[in-house]
DNA sequence: ATTGAAATATAGTATCG
DNA sequence: CGATACTATATTTCAAT
């Protein structure tokens, strides 16, 4: 689904702005594109039932909700019978503090963020958790002491001829 | 800053409500979180002011935007002296697709979440971008062939006693 | 097919009790 | 904190391009 073929200059603007801002009001995000609010209003519905856009999210800081801690943590399975996959991604899912999990190329089959009160928390959820899981082979654990950059703006570019 | 300290239970539902749904309008959130109107915008409000919401955004789908491709990347300095510490970090901030940048304990210094709108994409940046960057040891790529969980939505829980 | 202007319904915000 | 009053915005309708 092309869903980009049907994107143009405008969409792409209308939805770096609301990255910048999702609580923009439609008469703020109509003016920065260079729209009447109609129109515009009607665009970000568009993108909204296309699923460009997805939802809109409060970005809170970590410290203040009390999860000073990330880590990211490479797993892989000894063992990929559907039902260990299964349950391993079902925990996953479940599990609040872990906040992200990609399926790997390279060493690891998994990488998981996962935030944690202390590092106590961190290896009770370890322990309690993930290591029960039936089929983990290895897990590698990294803690991030800093954070250069953390961005949640996807660059968005409309194709160009091409 | 124990700004923990001064959130109570009823913070702790706002900031859960914005983070499922981030254009609540005041009015819904007032009743989501049992509180007329008013002393809830005024939380809201003060949640801002005190950086505990650090902002809004809409959240778009990477692959309509033409970004099908993620890679987390870790990387190490051969060299940590400040003057490549301070190119390496500013480059990072420049680049647009590199969302995010860790500090991270362990075998890399840096691990870094980068998107791209194809492989060839990823190449020139690696080649263009990183490897030019002064004193670079190490560059380990590894793609997300998929996503098992994306959660942007940080637990929040008030502490109770203690 | 998409825009823009105007009108109505709804929400945001400040004041005061 | 809650109710009210006031202002601003969201959203629909409709005419026009």
């Amino acid at each position: 689904m092309p869903i980009l073929a049907l994107m143009d200059a405008i969409d792409a603007r209308i939805i770096r702005a609301l990255q910048r801002d999702g609580r923009l009001t439609n008469l703020e995000l109509a003016e920065e594109v260079g729209l009447s609010p109609s129109p515009c209003l009607r665009r970000v519905r568009n993108l909204e039932a296309a699923g460009v856009i997805q939802g809109y999210t409060a970005l809170v800081d970590q410290k203040a909700c009390g999860y000073p801690i990330t880590c990211l943590v490479r797993i892989r399975l000894a063992n990929h019978s559907q039902e260990n996959v299964q349950a391993f991604e079902k925990k996953i899912a479940e599990t609040e503090a872990i906040l992200d999990c990609y399926l790997m190329t390279g060493g690891a089959d998994y990488e998981l963020r996962i935030v944690a009160r202390s590092l106590d928390d961190y290896e009770q959820l370890v322990r309690h958790t993930i290591q029960k899981l039936p089929g983990i082979a290895s897990i590698e654990t990294s803690f991030a002491y800093g954070v250069v950059k953390k961005s949640r703006i996807l660059p968005v570019r409309v194709e160009k001829g091409a």
